[in-house]
DNA sequence: GTCAAGATTTAGAATTATTCTAAATCCAAA
DNA sequence: TTTGGATTTAGAATAATTCTAAATCTTGAC
């Protein structure tokens, strides 16, 4: 069955997982497919309680262990909207997200590189914009990676 | 001594907390207070120990009152970097923070409106920008404010 | 194949961050 | 002055995450 041109998304996770030193697991593979399935930005409770219907022994220890796996080999961004549980995310691409700080609902909206107004959801009424750039200070790139 | 063109801070405070229906209090000068002496993005528990220096009897509690407060009113930011604790922040004007995943610190870079490449602190290696934008759904508009 | 080392998972305890509660205090307006 | 509502307080409660130690699972060396 190994057709070339097939799909195979489970080859890719463990390439990513592998590129970090991590194994494949089936939990980490539950975890992703949770996360690919419905892209509504879960927390990790709501992952928790997701992959517990598919694989009833899962802890939560392991959602957290599988969501920063995940995170750290590039496949799901881990989002900080409010005050309390971090979100996770599938896309990858550079996006911004829409958060109704009324309802709590996240939208997804792909920047396009050579616009200069930022295109948002209809209706939407926004109150400010957080922008924060992740990585390595000066200081930090200097020593080797803990 | 009510000299025209005196800085009042004190003024100022009262009048944007006046905006939104909050009353002035000792107790969120001392937290708005804090938060403008040292701009190196304190949590509720950092602003808490320093508020408690010059306010002993000062609480956990009012502490995360006085900031909801001060973020209402339009004086401080909220601001979500990794996950735990969130920071506070008195630089209302657009700006992006440049946050190092290693130690924790924050670098404040003022967005320039004309300039299409984004400015950065000096040997900082960028990983990943997220970008949030906080708001009111087009449903959550409709409604009338909670 | 077999074994040892290290990675991963698990339940549950521990910690951290935040919110809630109820009583006390304060303040503004009638 | 009194009264109602806003605010503060200590401490309890809850929520989110991390830690711990034992069990289990790979993987690679033999």
């Amino acid at each position: 069955m190994a057709t070339a041109g097939h799909k195979n998304p489970e080859r890719s996770l463990t390439e990513k997982l592998n590129t970090v030193g991590f194994r494949f697991t089936p939990q980490r593979q539950q975890v992703y497919d949770v996360i690919l399935q419905k892209r509504d930005h879960p927390t990790a409770e709501e992952v928790f309680i997701r992959a517990k219907r598919h694989m009833p022994d899962i802890s939560h220890a392991t959602v957290y262990n599988c969501l920063d796996a995940l995170v750290k080999c590039g496949l799901v961004r881990q989002v900080q909207l409010q005050r309390g549980a971090s979100r996770y995310c599938p896309n990858m691409e550079e996006h911004c997200h829409y958060y109704c700080d009324s309802c709590g609902r996240v939208f997804d909206v792909q920047l396009q590189k050579d616009s200069t107004s930022m295109p948002r959801p209809k209706g939407f009424h926004v109150d400010h914009y957080d922008i924060a750039a992740h990585g390595r200070c000066a200081a930090c790139s200097a020593k080797p990676i803990d």
